[in-house]
RNA sequence: GGGCGGGUAGCUCAGUUGGGAGAGCAUCGGCCUUACAAGCCGAGGGUCACAGGUUCGAGCCCUGUUCCGCCUACCA
C-alpha cells in the first residue's frame, strides 16, 4: 500500500471500475425486497452545488446500506428539463449573437435547446458520478424523454376528462421578462420599501371627491369602479353616481362590497379587476368588465391613454406627476410591502388577467392529506408534516400553462373551423367533430413541475404497465430539500394517489439548507458558493461526503467553510494509516478468531464494535447521518487506533507472547469497520478492503455487519474503562511532573486494584509505568497520590518534581472533591429527592458520595504527609 | 399578519423518554514513541439568550420577553 492516500487517483480508478461493471444496476427480482429511491432530478442547466452534494450523499448512503443489507436497492437517476431556466440560458446565448427566440422561430429554437442539452446538459450527471452516487445509470431518465412526455400527456388528458383541468380567465402571476405565467409558489415575496399614494377621484356632477389609496398607481388606468362597504353610511349618498377616473377621464362605477374594510384608509377602494386578484373577485360579483392597462412585456397599453408604451415603473412616476399637477395627489406615505418576484429571473411579477390552464387541486389534495394524516407517509424531521398539511388545507388551483417554448406542449387542439376543443395524448390529425384537418395545437407548454410530479412512476415506465413499475413502486424513501416540499413532494403524492392509486413513497427525509459560514444561503450572485468539485479535487469525494454528514445535524441548516473538509481528510488519512499497519502485519485475510481466547483488550474492542453496530442501525432508522458517521469515526479513531492497535503492538513486535489471535481480531474489526463506513466513504473503504482481502471486489456487494450479541461483554468493558481511567490519571500525573511519555514512572497500587494480571499489564503498558503491588500502601514518604476509578495511585516523587506544583495540584483536586461532596450532601439531605427520585438514582448518588469522601480523605492524608503542618 | 427553526466553550455544533454540561476546530504545555506531525500525550475554557413557572431536581417541560434565520400571506 502507498504510504499516502491520494484520493483523486484512487477515486477515479474505482469510479471507472464501478461504471464499467454496471455495479449499481438493479433488476426486478421477486426473491428480494426492493428498496427504491428516485433522485430529485437536478436541472439540466445546473452545476453541482453543495445542496446537491448533501442531498445525494444522503441518498447514496441509504442505497448502499440497504443493498449491503440484502435488499434489491435501486436508485433511479435523471434530470429535469427546467423549462424557464433552460430557456433563459439558451435565450441568453442567442442574445449574444444579437438574436431573440422570435428571430429563430419556435422549431429552430427548440432544436437549439436540445443541442445545448446534448453538450452541456449532462454535466451535472458526471458530477454526481464523481461524488460516488450508486445510481442505476442504465435507468437514467430526462423529463422530456419520449416515455416521460407520454406520461405527461396522458396525465393531462386524464385530468381534463375527469373535469379537474380547465381553462379560465384569472389573475395570475405574470413575469414580464420571461413573458409567462407563473404559479403562486413560483413567485417569491420580498419586502421592498414602497409608498402608499392617496389619490382624489372626482365624483361626476358634484364638487365632491373620493380619496382612494394605492401602492401601484399605474394600475389605476385599469380601474373600473370604486368600492365601499355596504354598511358604511358615509358613502350611501354616492349610490348610482359615477366617478371620473383621472388622467383618462373615464366614467367608472360605484359599488358596495363587503370585501372593503371600513377602518382602513378612507374606506374607499379602487377596483382594478385586471390587475389585482381581490379586485377581480369584486369585479365578478358586480359584473364589471375588467380593463387591462398593460402589455405582456410590462409596458402600458392603449387603455393607458397618453401613457401608452411607457414601462410600468416609468408610468408609475408619470402618473404621480400628472396627479400632482392636477392637484389630485392627497398624500404619499412610506409603505414597505412585500412584492412578488419571479423565482427564475427575480423580476417583479405583475398580477395580471390572463387566460390560462388550471388544475383543480382540492380533490387531489384530499387524498394526499389523508395518507399523511394517517401516517402512511412519514416526514423526518416530523415538523414538516404540519407545514405540508397546512399548505394542502389551503391549497389553490394550480396554473399549469406557461408561455414559453421549452417544455411539454399542452396537448390541446383547437379546430379552426368549428371551435371544437380536443384534448388528447396522441396528436389528432383532424377534428373529431367536423373532420377538418385545420386544427391548431395550443401554443403554451406545461409547468415543468407538472412532469416532475409524475417522476416516481413515469421513470418506471408509466403509463405502460411495466415489470419495473410493478416491482419498484411504491418507492421507499425520498430525500429532498424543504424548498421544494410544495413544488414537488406534495404534487408527487397527489399524482401518485391519482394515477397509481398508491403513495409514491413512505418516508420523506427533508434536508437542511447549506449556508456559508455567516449563515447566508449559498448563491452565485452572492459569490459565497463553495464548489463541491473544488473540494473533491483538494480533499477527495470521501472527505466531502464524510464532512457533510458528520457536521450536519438531522435536517438542520449547515454552515460551511473550506477548512471544515479537513475533518474528512484527516479521518481518511487516519484510517488509511491504521489499515496499512494492520494489513502489513497480517499474514493472510482471516477473521475467524478464537472466541475462547480473548483477553480484556480483545473483549473491549469487540464489545465496542458490536455496540457501535447497534448505534448505527438505530441511526439509520431515524435518518441520523451525523450520529452514524460520528459513531464510526469515534470507534475507528478512539477505540481501534488509540487503544486496540496501540495495545497489540507488544504482541506484534514479539515483546509479548502471541498466538496470532490478536491479528485475527484486528482483521475482523477492520473488515467490519470498513463495511460499516462504506456507505459514507465508499472509495477509500473499498480500496482498503481490496488490500485487506487481496481480492478485487466491490464492497457494496459485501454484507453489512450484523450485531453479534455473543461478543458483547459488559463486565470486561467496565473493567477496561477502569483501566483507561487509571491510565489517563497516570499520564496526567506524568505530564504535570514533566516526565516524558517514554520514561517510565514508578507507581504503587494496592494488590486488589484490578481484576487480574492482564489488566495490570495494560495499565503498565499504556501509562508507561512500572507498577509495584502492595498489600498496604506505604505511609509517609515522598509519594504523590491520585484517586481515579476509586483506585489509589501512588507516584514516587523522589526525583525531579516541583513540590510547589504538586501542592497546587493536590489542593485543586481536594477542592473539586469538596464541592462535589457539598453538592451530593445537599441532594441526599433533601427529603424530596430521597422520597421521589428513582431508587437507582438515589443509590448512585450515595455511592458517589462515599467515593468522594474516601478520595478526599486519601488525598488529604497525602497532603499532610508531603507538607506537614501546612494548612489546606 | 401567521407558522417554524435556532440562541450551549473563542468558533461550528451535538446533547433521544428531566437525574453529576460534550465533540471537532482554535488556544496552551509536552512529544520525530518503528501506521499516521493531516499525528501522539496532556491541560485550560461554559450564569446552557433573558425573566418567571412546574418539579425533590430543568440545557431539556410550560408561560412571557428578546435577538437571528427561514417559510407563508390578496389589507387597498
Amino acid at each position: 500500500m502507498d504510504t499516502k492516500y491520494n484520493p483523486s487517483g484512487y477515486e477515479q480508478k474505482l469510479l471507472e471500475k464501478w461504471l464499467s461493471n454496471n455495479t449499481f444496476h438493479s433488476e426486478p427480482d421477486k426473491k428480494k425486497d426492493p428498496f427504491t429511491i428516485v433522485i430529485p432530478p437536478p436541472n439540466v442547466t445546473g452545476v453541482l452545488h453543495m445542496g446537491h452534494a448533501l442531498n445525494n450523499t444522503y441518498q447514496d448512503i441509504l442505497i448502499r446500506y440497504r443493498r449491503m443489507s440484502g435488499l434489491n436497492a435501486c436508485w433511479v437517476p435523471g434530470t429535469d428539463h427546467a423549462g424557464i431556466a433552460t430557456q433563459n440560458v439558451v435565450e441568453k446565448k442567442l442574445a449574444k449573437e444579437g438574436k431573440s427566440r422570435y428571430d429563430v422561430g419556435r422549431e429552430a429554437f427548440i432544436e437549439d435547446v436540445w443541442e445545448w442539452k446534448k453538450h452541456h446538459g449532462d454535466y451535472i450527471i458526471d458530477q454526481l458520478k464523481k461524488i460516488g452516487c450508486a445510481c442505476d445509470w442504465e435507468r437514467e431518465r430526462f423529463t422530456m424523454d419520449e416515455g416521460l412526455s407520454k406520461a405527461v400527456f396522458t396525465a393531462f388528458q386524464h385530468y381534463y376528462e375527469k373535469g379537474l383541468l380547465y381553462r379560465g380567465h384569472r389573475i395570475i402571476n405574470w413575469c414580464p421578462r420571461c413573458q409567462t405565467a407563473l404559479s403562486d409558489i413560483e413567485t417569491e415575496h420580498q419586502e421592498l420599501p414602497g409608498k402608499l399614494y392617496h389619490v382624489k377621484y372626482p365624483i361626476k356632477d358634484s364638487d365632491e371627491f373620493i380619496t382612494v389609496a394605492t401602492t401601484r398607481p399605474e394600475t389605476m388606468l385599469g380601474d373600473v369602479a370604486v368600492a365601499f362597504h355596504p354598511d358604511d353610511e358615509r358613502y350611501h349618498h354616492l349610490k348610482g353616481k359615477k366617478i371620473i377616473l383621472p388622467i383618462v377621464n373615464k366614467e367608472i362605477e360605484v359599488v358596495y362590497d363587503e370585501y372593503v374594510d371600513r377602518e382602513f384608509g378612507t374606506g374607499a377602494v379602487k377596483i382594478t379587476p385586471a390587475h389585482d386578484p381581490n379586485d377581480f373577485e369584486v369585479g365578478k360579483r358586480h359584473d364589471l368588465e375588467p380593463v387591462l392597462a398593460m402589455n405582456e412585456d410590462g409596458t402600458m397599453n392603449e387603455n393607458a391613454g397618453e401613457l401608452e408604451g411607457l414601462d410600468r415603473f416609468v408610468a408609475r412616476k408619470k402618473v404621480i406627476e400628472i396627479l400632482k399637477e392636477q392637484g389630485l395627489l392627497v398624500k404619499v406615505e412610506e409603505n414597505p410591502h412585500n412584492v412578488g418576484h419571479c423565482y427564475r429571473c427575480d423580476t417583479i411579477v405583475e398580477p395580471y388577467l390572463s387566460k390560462q390552464w388550471f388544475v383543480n387541486m382540492k380533490p387531489l389534495a384530499e387524498k394526499a392529506i389523508e395518507v399523511v394524516e394517517q401516517g402512511r407517509i412519514k416526514f423526518t424531521p416530523e415538523r414538516w408534516k404540519k407545514v405540508f398539511l397546512e399548505w394542502l388545507y389551503n391549497i389553490r388551483d394550480w396554473c399549469v400553462s406557461r408561455q414559453i417554448w421549452w417544455g411539454h406542449r399542452i396537448p390541446v387542439y383547437y379546430c379552426q373551423d368549428c371551435d371544437e376543443i380536443m384534448v388528447s395524448a396522441n396528436s389528432p390529425e383532424k377534428c373529431t367533430k367536423c373532420g377538418s384537418t385545420n386544427i391548431k395545437q395550443d401554443e403554451d407548454v406545461l409547468d415543468t413541475w407538472f412532469s416532475s410530479a409524475l417522476w416516481p412512476f413515469s421513470t418506471l415506465g408509466w403509463p405502460e404497465k411495466t415489470k419495473d413499475l410493478e416491482y419498484y413502486y411504491p418507492t421507499s424513501q425520498l430525500v429532498t430539500a424543504p424548498e421544494i416540499l410544495f413544488f414537488w413532494v406534495a404534487r408527487m403524492i397527489m399524482s401518485g394517489m391519482e394515477f397509481m392509486g398508491d403513495i409514491p413513497f413512505s418516508e420523506v427525509f427533508l434536508t437542511g439548507t447549506v449556508r456559508d459560514e455567516t449563515g447566508r444561503k449559498m448563491s452565485k450572485s452572492l459569490g459565497n458558493v463553495i464548489d463541491p468539485l473544488k473540494i473533491i479535487k483538494e480533499y477527495g469525494a470521501d472527505a466531502l461526503r464524510f464532512t457533510l454528514m458528520v457536521i450536519t445535524a438531522q435536517g438542520q441548516d449547515v454552515f460551511l467553510s473550506d477548512e471544515k473538509f479537513q475533518i474528512g481528510r484527516n479521518f481518511y488519512n487516519k484510517l488509511w494509516n491504521a489499515s496499512r499497519f494492520v494489513i502489513s502485519n497480517l499474514e493472510e485475510y482471516n477473521t475467524e478468531f478464537n472466541k475462547d481466547n480473548l483477553d480484556i483488550l480483545d473483549s473491549f474492542i469487540l464489545t465496542r464494535l458490536e455496540k457501535t453496530k447497534e448505534t448505527i442501525s438505530a441511526a439509520y432508522k431515524d435518518f441520523r447521518f451525523d450520529v452514524l458517521s460520528k459513531s464510526i469515526y469515534e470507534f475507528i479513531w478512539d477505540d481501534f487506533c488509540d487503544w486496540y492497535i496501540e495495545g497489540i503492538k507488544p504482541y506484534i513486535y514479539g515483546k509479548k507472547e502471541d498466538d496470532g489471535n490478536k491479528m485475527k481480531v484486528a482483521c475482523y474489526v477492520l473488515d467490519n469497520a470498513l463495511r460499516m463506513l462504506h456507505p459514507v466513504m465508499p472509495f477509500i473503504t473499498e480500496e482498503i478492503h481490496n488490500h485487506l482481502t487481496k481480492v478485487e471486489k466491490s464492497l457494496i456487494d459485501e454484507k453489512y455487519p450484523i450485531k453479534d450479541d455473543q461478543l458483547i461483554d459488559e463486565e470486561n468493558l467496565t473493567e477496561f474503562k477502569k483501566i483507561q481511567g487509571i491510565v489517563k490519571e497516570i499520564r496526567n500525573l506524568k505530564a504535570q511532573s514533566n516526565i516524558k511519555k517514554s520514561e517510565t514512572i514508578k507507581v504503587i497500587l494496592l494488590n486488589d486494584s484490578f481484576k487480574d494480571e492482564e489488566s495490570l499489564h495494560y495499565v503498565q503498558y499504556f501509562a508507561g509505568a512500572e507498577l509495584e503491588l502492595v498489600d498496604t500502601l506505604p505511609e509517609g514518604g515522598k509519594y504523590s497520590k491520585a484517586v481515579a476509578e476509586n483506585v489509589e495511585i501512588l507516584v514516587d516523587l523522589t526525583e525531579n518534581v516541583d513540590l510547589e506544583e504538586e501542592k497546587e495540584r493536590l489542593k485543586g483536586e481536594i477542592d473539586k472533591l469538596v464541592k462535589e461532596i457539598e453538592r451530593s450532601t445537599k441532594m441526599l439531605n433533601n427529603k424530596g429527592f430521597v422520597a421521589n427520585a428513582p431508587e437507582k438514582v438515589v443509590e448512585k448518588e450515595k455511592e458517589k458520595f462515599e467515593m468522594y469522601k474516601e478520595s478526599k480523605s486519601k488525598l488529604e492524608e497525602t497532603y499532610k504527609n508531603l507538607f506537614p503542618g501546612e494548612e489546606l
